[in-house]
DNA sequence: GCGCCTAGTATACATAAGGGTACTGCACAC
DNA sequence: GTGTGCAGTACCCTTATGTATACTAGGCGC
């Protein structure tokens, strides 16, 4: 990484500029984030859909990451305006780019579960 | 997953124990860990090398990552017991196991690099 | 014998990110 | 009119991360 980009106004990644690494944990440095591309990934998904597969996360912080993904371009949000609201969540192209990484977590962490079970 | 994991005594992820990017956050889920394990993938390196080749991180928080995939079995430490004191950091098996994760990461952040490139 | 060097460690304090719960407004079923 | 589902928002609290400083222990210059 050069040392020239060492800006980061909103906490975002020293270098993200120029070092790859860098670049795509700025995008994927929620706790939840890559687990929601991943769950994305089938296809598109609805908000409470979404929290159900998701054991664990808060409407609060699956809104606040779903905000931030569909900021950086990953994720498309698309509102029917009915009654009771209807929020369709989807991959974008740049979001559908990255499933190579999640493959590849997927693939390791099936391998950790398989030689390291745990109880 | 299943919904029978739902431990998670420390902060750990719920559902790590099945499902497997869980299982893979549940190791990578600091904001320098990724980065450690990048910078360690061509070999060893000691402590302030280490911290000079990952700009932006304090001692304190390189610490505190390193011991963290120390405990998970990531990173060897070796301390020579000279002084001034040389410490070394390495990969394990375990470690090096992530290179493909790692490295699909790297592959994604170039083409978002090459194709969108900031200032 | 004093101050400075290395390679860290330890402490204190501030901010950012994550998490829990309650609450909204509207429609539908009962 | 009570309960349920949807897609959030508001409020408050706990971890995680960031910043700064002081400390270890021996060796070196003077």
């Amino acid at each position: 990484m050069s040392a020239e980009d060492t800006d980061t106004p909103g906490g975002a990644f020293i270098g993200y500029k120029t070092c790859p690494v860098r670049r795509t944990l700025s995008i994927l440095n929620g706790k939840w984030k890559p687990l929601i591309i991943y769950e994305l990934l089938p296809g598109p998904c609805r908000f409470n859909e979404l929290k159900r597969r998701l054991p664990g996360v808060s409407q609060r912080l699956l809104t606040a990451q779903l905000r931030a993904l569909e900021a950086d371009g990953i994720v498309d949000r698309k509102v029917m305006e009915v009654v009771p609201p209807h929020v369709e969540y989807s991959l974008s192209e740049k979001g559908r780019s990255l499933h190579p990484v999640l493959q590849a977590m997927e693939i390791w962490g099936e391998n950790e579960i398989k030689n390291y079970p745990i109880s």
